[in-house]
DNA sequence: GATGAATGAGTTTTCATTCAT
DNA sequence: TATGAATGAAAACTCATTCAT
C-alpha cells in the first residue's frame, strides 16, 4: 500500500512538481483515500521526501558498479558513468525538483541528502581522475578534486534540460557530442 | 512605478520562487496596493513574465558586444561570452525558475522568450565556431550547430547550480576549469 | 459624450446584466475613461439609473398615441398596444434587469419609476376596456381594474421570455396565438 | 449536511439572487464552513445549479398527478394545472433568476435542465388540449403545439411578477380572472 | 489501516471608487 | 472635462491538514 502511494506520489510529483501537486492529485492516482497518505507519510513535504529518497538510492546503486571497473581506460569508464547518471536519473525526475534553491530553506533534510550524494560522487570521479592521470591518460594541471567538482557540477546542471518532457531523446545525441568535448579536452 | 513594482516583484521571485511568492507579498516590497500590480500586469503569470522579460533584456543586450571582437582568437570570444553570461544571469534569478521541468509543464507563457534566446544565442555560437574553424583555430567533426547547441545547455544547465545562494563565489573558480577543458576539447 | 457614454452603458448593460458589466467594460465600449463615467453619472447604481430612465422616456412615448386611437375596435386597439409594447420594450433590455425582486432592495428610486409606468398602463388599459364594454364588445365581469391588472402583469411577464437573446424573432409567431386567445377570451 | 448547504444556499440565493450571494454567506447562514461548500458541490456556480435542480424536481413531482386526471373536463385541468404551478413556484424562488435575460446570457449551465422541463410542460399540455379537442371542450385554430408552447411561455412569464415579496396574496386573485380569460380564450 | 467529510488560513482576482494632473 | 493610475475591500477558490468512524 505505501508502495502505491509512493509510485503515485513519485508520478504526480514529476508530472506537476512540488507546488503544482496536491494531496488531492496523489490520492486520485493511487485510487486511494488522501487520509491514507496522511497515515502513511504524515505530511506532505514527509511524502516527498520519500519520494525523492527513493530515487536517491536507485541513483547510487545505479552508479556503484561502474567506478569498480578499473580495468578499462579512465575515459571509458568516465564516459560510462556520465551515461548510466543520465539514465538512470531519467527516472529520478523528482530530485531534479530539488535543485532549486529556495526549495532548500525549508527542507534542510533533503539538502543534506544531496549534499552526501554529491560529495561521494565527486570522491568516485576524483579517485577515477587519478587513476587516469597515474595511468597518463589524462592531462589535468592544477587540483584534481576541483575538476572532479566541475564534472559533477556540469553532470547535475544538464540535468534540468535533459528532463523536459519529450526532450530526452533528441538531446541524447547532443550528448555525444558533449562526452567527446570534455574527454578530449581532459585527455593527455 | 510599473518599473518599481517591477523591480519588487523580481526580488521577491528570487527569493521565494514563483509559487513561494504571492501578490501580497510583492505588493508589500513595493509598497504598493495588490491592486496596482493587476492594474500594470494583469495576473501573477503575466507579472512573471515580465520579471523574466526584463532579465533576458539584458542578457542579450551584454552578450552582444562580445561577439562583435571578431579579431580575437575564437577560443578567447568564446571564453569573455562564457564569463559574462554567467555575470549577468548571475543577477537573472527569476529565469532560472523557469527552466525547471515541473515549471515547464505548466507554464507554457514563457515558451516563446526563451526559445528566441536560446535561438539566438544557438546562432551566435555557430558563427564563432564556424569563424575558428575557417582559422583553423578549432577541430570540430561533424555539424556545428549541433556543437553550439550543446554549448549553450551545458551553460544553460550550469546556471542552477550557480546561482545557489552564496555559492557563486567559491563556483567561479571551477568555472575557469571548466573553460580550460572545453577550450582544450574544441581546439585544432 | 454623456449621450455616447449612455448609449455604451445601456448596451452593455444589456448584454451582461448589472452585476456582470464593470465600469471598465462600459468604458471600454464608449472608447472613453473610466473616470469620465463618475463624472457624468457619479456612481454605477446611478449610472444603471440613467439608463432605465432612458429607456422608460422612450416606452411611455411610443404608447401614448396608441390609446388616442378611440375611433378602432378596442380589442384591436388592445392589440396594437400588445404589439406596440412588445416592440418597444425588445429596445429597452435595461429595463428587464429591474424586474427582479432582490434588486429592488437598494432601488427604491427605481421601484418608484416602475409603479408609476405601471399604474399608468392600467389606467390607459382601464379605459380602454370600459370603452369596449360600454361599446359591448367585450364581456368582462367583475371589477375591470383588476382585468387591466391582469393583463399588464401578463405582458410584463412575458418580457424576459422575450428578450432572450436571438429568441424574439421566435417567439414573435406565438404571440399572435396569445393574442387571439385573450381577445376572444374578453369578447362578448 | 450536504442537505444543509443545499437549503441554506436555496434560502440565501432567493434572498439576494445569484450575484449579490456569497459563499460566505450562505456558509454563515448553514454555519458550516465555506471549505465544505466547495468540498460538496464544487463551485458557486454547481451550488446554484444543484438548488434550481432541486426547486425544479418538486415542480415535475407535484404536476405529474394533475396530468392523470383524464375523467375531467380539459379546461378544468388546465386550471387545476396553472393553480399548482403557481403554488409550487411559489417556493422556487431561484428558478426565477435563470430565466432573466443577462442571467441566461452567462450562465449555460442551466440550459440542459431547463429545456427539459419547459419540454415536459409542452408536451404534457399538448396532450391535453388534444384531449380536449377531441372531446370537443376547446376551439383552437392551427397548430396545438404552438398553442402549448405559449400557455407555458405566458405562465413561466408570470412568475416574477407573482414572486415579488409580498405580493403572492395580493395577485393570486388576479391569477383566476386570468385563468378565466384563457378558459374563455381557447372554449369552443 | 483506511476513508469521507469538514475546516480555515491563505491565495488570486475583481472592481467600484478616488484623485492628482 | 477627461484621464490614467492607484487603491482596498470583498469575492471565489485552493488545499494541506484533522478527525470521527
Amino acid at each position: 500500500m505505501r508502495d502505491k502511494l509512493l509510485e503515485a506520489a513519485g508520478f504526480t510529483f514529476s508530472k506537476f512538481g512540488y507546488y503544482k501537486t496536491s494531496m488531492e492529485d496523489i490520492a486520485e492516482k493511487a485510487q486511494k483515500s488522501k487520509g491514507s497518505l496522511y497515515y502513511h507519510f504524515g505530511s506532505k513535504e514527509l511524502l516527498f521526501e520519500a519520494v525523492v529518497f527513493e530515487e536517491l538510492k536507485r541513483l547510487t546503486n545505479a552508479l556503484k558498479p561502474i567506478f569498480d571497473k578499473t580495468d578499462l581506460d579512465s575515459r571509458q569508464v568516465l564516459k560510462l558513468y556520465m551515461l548510466k547518471r543520465m539514465e538512470v536519473l531519467r527516472n529520478a525526475p523528482n530530485y531534479q525538483e530539488t535543485l532549486r534553491p529556495s526549495f532548500y530553506e525549508h527542507y534542510t533534510f533533503l539538502d543534506q541528502i544531496k549534499t552526501q550524494i554529491t560529495e561521494w560522487e565527486v570522491m568516485q570521479i576524483s579517485k577515477l581522475l587519478k587513476q587516469g592521470l597515474m595511468k597518463e591518460e589524462l592531462e589535468l594541471p592544477g587540483d584534481i578534486t576541483v575538476y572532479a567538482q566541475v564534472l559533477v557540477m556540469l553532470l547535475q546542471g544538464l540535468e534540468p534540460n535533459f528532463y523536459l518532457k519529450g526532450e530526452y531523446d533528441r538531446l541524447e545525441s547532443y550528448f555525444d557530442n558533449l562526452i567527446q568535448i570534455i574527454t578530449k579536452g581532459i585527455s593527455k
